[in-house]
DNA sequence: CTGAAAGCGCTAACAC
DNA sequence: GTGTTAGCGCTTTCAG
């Protein structure tokens, strides 16, 4: 039974393809109608479907003008292999691994409204998700046929290893090189200073977790940036322990306590955060936004109603990353994508007294 | 194309059911090995695999009589449909909505974790979950052909409408009369009270968040029960306002600001709220457990380290789940049950001084 | 009321 | 190298 499953196919119905550089729909796709299989692929490049299953499944014995042949045939077609079909033969579904890096805290809103976007992708549908703990030696500790990699740093060993192994996966996150989606945060972070900046608040305090996040190390990046390309005094930065609304609300109620207040506005890189840091400021008598205007970042639902946040648009993410799995899993060419974020203006933030 | 999607099958390999009070593994199943089919059931029943997917599938035109012998050699022999087969032939997957009540928050730790073990069920396999949200009128507002209910309160509109639909579905909480499955709420808080009780605390406080949750209000009464049992004084109930850490925090600070401190133990009802109360007594210069012993309840990963707390076993009522949701798509016998829970002793307890 | 048979889309073994 | 073919387990006509 099963042998290499690394050409393994992904569902997915066929027009949109969206926030990528590729051109639409694959064009003929639309012509018949819907559902090609491997069938049409194979009539269309003038080939057995035994040959085209080949090149799919990159077993050798294809001659390179033949497997050229049915690729473009496949891209023309907007062939999507399906998986149904493919677990009914092969006796054993397709396994992706959810794979958080080692202490990366699993039980975040983000991680979780992921799975759930990932899970109403009809292109996932089937798939065998899994969700893979890191061990201590930074690798997956289960085996599978395919992974998504969240929380990678710098020199991730996880990368370097799956490369070296051949097995597909796709980076949440930002990275060169490797197939990787994520929102765009350092625009979010300039869009949050542009926002308060054209609000009058030349003097703010960005609330964050330190620089273990990478995204989190991009908000703050273009929040500074905008700031400095404003000439506006550079935003103060207030590090809480932890991502947790708990955690933010501390730092703020020492931040208080300690000092005079010098902003009038403060941006939370997350809304989480931004939560706890309201509940600080109401509890020290300030009122928002007419004392002090909070920006968020994610616009979570069920998080921070009201709140003036980035939206970033986990949902395209997760299809991004769905479209990407798909494409290592057929071993398409490499891209990376970024997710554009805006601005959603709510209550809390406001012009400055 | 698909009709009637009721009788939809679940996979799931064999052996192994467990905390249900059925017997083991159906005795035959064993015999040949492994893996068996529609075919297996019709050879077994002396029909043919026509009939026994009639049967499955609750479509009329069979015999009383052989639809029995096929129901008992399904039932003799482990059969479970196999997913891949049923959807390739119906050009269409099972659906089953993950319905949380209106205005039940989602991105909950509890929902979380559900959600990965029920990802790592086999059984699960295939299943497509979706993630539905539910309307104001207290319905889901997308249709599936079946689904887990969450949050569910005393008169849930979507258990009477399920029902009267034939939708299948399986809820996750505590009800007789439905099939449903939860960890033992009211155990759990009785667990915690008597080792409380053994450490001399007879002096506690239970940090909870109103009755809103039976989940919740189930712990407080096997706790407060407990107490009563034990002749010790009735713990005193400190609401929080939400279920957060942040919540409980906020509680505790202000009820040790507001009064002098008369207990030595505290009890919350979940492990986050555990973090925040003991936030609030280390910033009052509490010491835990020399001062104050902290239980929390769910044992969550990540959530808490070193915390004493009541384990639930999310695993198991998420495979309970699944198997229920299968028979439930088999047309099989009702019931309900609960998963036991246990006492975790870690560092945040210790006796009275 | 029940059996037989034709696929669903794909993989893999076996020919050519 | 590439085509052909036999299933994978199930649903669903179509006969009887």
């Amino acid at each position: 039974m099963a042998t290499n499953l690394d050409g393994a196919p992904l569902d997915g119905s066929s027009s949109d393809r969206q926030a990528s550089g590729s051109p639409v729909a694959p064009a003929a796709a639309a012509a018949t109608g819907a559902h090609v299989t491997i069938h049409d692929v194979a009539t269309a490049a003038a080939v057995s479907i035994g040959t085209v299953s080949r090149v799919l499944n990159q077993r050798g014995g294809v001659s390179p003008v033949t497997r050229a042949r049915v690729r473009s045939a496949v891209e023309t077609l907007g062939y999507r292999p399906d998986r149904a079909a493919r677990e009914l033969s092969n006796r054993r579904p397709v396994t992706v691994g959810l794979s958080t890096a080692f202490g990366h805290r699993r039980l975040i809103p983000y991680f979780m409204l992921f799975l759930e976007h990932l899970l109403d992708e009809p292109a996932s549908s089937g798939l065998r998700l899994r969700d893979v703990p890191t061990g201590p030696d930074g690798l997956p500790a289960a085996a599978m046929d395919a992974y998504m990699l969240f929380g990678a740093h710098a020199d991730d060993p996880r990368i370097a290893d799956l490369n070296r192994r051949g097995v597909p996966f796709v980076l949440v996150g930002q990275r060169e090189g490797v197939r990787s989606v994520a929102a765009d945060d350092e625009a979010g972070g300039r869009l949050a200073a542009e926002h308060l900046l054209r609000l009058g608040h030349s003097h703010t305090v960005h609330v964050t977790g330190g620089r273990q996040s990478q995204a989190l190390g991009d908000r703050a990046d273009g929040f500074l940036a905008a700031y400095e390309d404003a000439g506006a005094p550079p935003p103060r930065l207030l590090a809480s322990d932890d991502l947790s609304a708990l955690g933010a609300y501390r730092a703020m109620v020492r931040d208080l306590a300690s000092r005079e207040r010098a902003y009038t506005a403060v941006f939370a890189a997350t809304d989480e955060m931004a939560v706890g840091v309201m509940a600080a400021l109401s509890d020290a008598g300030l009122k928002v936004p007419a004392d002090v205007s909070v920006v968020g970042f994610d616009d979570m639902p069920e998080v921070g109603d009201g709140l003036t946040t980035i939206r970033q648009d986990i949902a395209a993410v997760a299809r991004t990353a769905v479209e990407l799995l798909h494409e290592a899993l057929t071993h398409e060419r490499v891209r990376s994508v970024r997710v554009p974020v805006r601005l959603i203006v709510r209550g809390t933030s406001a012009g400055r007294r």
